[in-house]
DNA sequence: TTATATTCAGACTTTTTTATCTGAATATAA
DNA sequence: TTATATTCAGATAAAAAAGTCTGAATATAA
């Protein structure tokens, strides 16, 4: 799989709140967990380091959860991923080097610029919220979240 | 980082085979372990991987070692990453659902499908030897393959 | 104030990935 | 034939990632 399950859960976390943003002031994580079928604390220790990147709020005690700290059409998926796979994970070298830059490319160096670009753009190109809603119906989504493949 | 250790080892010894392909039958597992710095019996059983898919072929006893199977014009980097990745890599749902297709889609299917075929294009678009001609120096991609980044 | 609902923080366990070790099998060369 | 160089194969160990547990802190509502 291309990204970590840390960083999925991460990322169907934020769009079930993109989803669900005006319900209400904030959306305690043990629903998403029990919504999305992410194991309760995996996902408190997501969501707190999501908050660290300054892409979620949170509130404790009852009628406390997590809320985006922003609107859904100002974050982004590369946000998420960056706090969750580290800001190296589409920005160094594919063949592996200390540094990736055309000042000492490697073999692979201007075919993966080119590559990134085309990935960076997907996750950054649009909003969460322009992402949330191509999300149908809810039940389809989460329908699909109950099944996980094995690799 | 983007492809595991294991896919890095892999790829960077078969390139030093397209570099090294007519210097004799076969390339002893150990030379290239010393060369690139990667870990003997680690290396041994990732070639060995590469062996059973059709990349590699190998002789046992003195003289013998390792050498590609086809000619480094025939064989590219995604035939590798493949065979120690595994085929769902690159080609299973970003968003890791289930299946990954036009009739189901994830809210990101048609971004993520533009974006896979940027990837799978770089790495299966030249051949091994394509890129091998690339590597100016030898000692450069030597150098470079010592120092490793912790992420 | 008290009971309850929630995140915060860190220790702990399990699983997966990465790496090492050992011995057997096999080919070459003296 | 014998010594040596090598891959093959599987067991084991170490490190990293994924997941679980527990208790403290904190906010709300009765
Ligand atoms: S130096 Fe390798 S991808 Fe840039
Ligand atoms: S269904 Fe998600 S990327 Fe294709």
């Amino acid at each position: 799989m291309f990204l970590s399950k840390r960083c999925l859960h991460g990322l169907r976390a934020v769009l079930y709140l993109a989803l669900h943003d005006s319900d209400r002031a904030f959306t305690p994580i043990q629903e998403i967990s029990d919504r999305l079928n992410i194991p309760f604390h995996f996902l408190t220790k997501i969501l707190h380091d999501l908050g660290k990147a300054d892409i979620l709020i949170s509130s404790r005690g009852a009628a406390g959860g997590v809320a985006l700290q922003r609107p859904a059409s100002e974050l982004n998926a590369l946000l998420v991923i960056d706090a969750l796979e580290g800001p190296h994970f589409l920005r160094s070298c594919v063949l592996g080097f200390d540094a990736c830059s055309s000042l000492a490319p490697c073999a692979l160096h201007s075919q993966w610029e080119a590559a990134r670009a085309c990935i960076l753009n997907m996750f950054s190109g649009e909003s969460l919220a322009d992402i949330a809603g191509r999300i149908e119906t809810e039940e389809a989504f989460l329908q699909a979240l109950r099944v996980e493949r094995k690799d």
